[in-house]
DNA sequence: GATTTGATGTTAGATAATCTAACATCAAAA
DNA sequence: TTTTGATGTTAGATTATCTAACATCAAATC
């Protein structure tokens, strides 16, 4: 992970912050959480704890809701993308290997010798 | 103000935050307040709230304090950069001017008609 | 060596923030 | 008409933050 991306998920902000940053209530927020669209972690007294990711996730949240869509719609929603990034992830994969081949990188990993 | 700028300048951060991510105590942090070395917003209730500059700030502090300089001699320190920096501001300000002026994008501010 | 100063620790009492759980509301779907 | 989905509101308990005061302790000063 990236030193930046690292930044970016420290769970850090607390309920206050985290109001003031999306516009949402303290009622909605623990609801999309009993919801299952986040799952904050917590401080050792009990208190939800976000990072800045989480923000951005409440604040798509939020955006998806106000659009008419219901919490099953992005539950969804994010089912489906997460399969369409697997396969990129996926194709990005296979394209990183032909071109370490190419260059003579690294092994075939499905190679057998021509005994 | 950039975007950027002006994230990094909201006060959202209350002191439990701070702590976290600065690693200093709650007393370190209210006592260079005192020193007025940072100057914290408050909330509606009285609560200081802090911006990411600000969390910068302290870290800065910190390792001045650790280093063995004592906190008159960072203020003192500061009065000196910040001499510094109204300089370079000056000179950045003359550098654009001639600039603009051998374009002919603007009237030599001290120009005296040749009557 | 004794005293002062600078930075931090600790405590007490008051107020604010957050937690869970429960009941209330209200428009839209069934 | 009843149910469902999303949110509001309230109560009681716990945690966080606030100010103010007194304590500590090494380093600078006298």
């Amino acid at each position: 992970m990236s030193e930046r991306e690292l930044r970016r998920s420290m769970s850090v902000l607390p309920m206050g912050t985290v109001i003031t940053l999306t516009g949402l209530t303290a009622r909605q927020i623990r609801y999309y959480e009993s919801q299952e669209l986040i799952s904050p972690n917590r401080s050792a007294s009990n208190h939800r704890l976000y990072s800045l990711n989480d923000i951005d996730r409440l604040l798509l949240i939020k955006d998806y809701l106000e659009s008419g869509m219901t919490i099953q719609d992005i539950k969804h929603l994010e089912h489906k993308q997460q399969a369409k990034d697997q396969l990129s992830d996926s194709a990005a994969r296979k394209l990183l290997q032909s071109e370490l081949m190419r260059s003579g990188g690294l092994i075939n990993p499905h190679h057998k010798p021509l005994h």
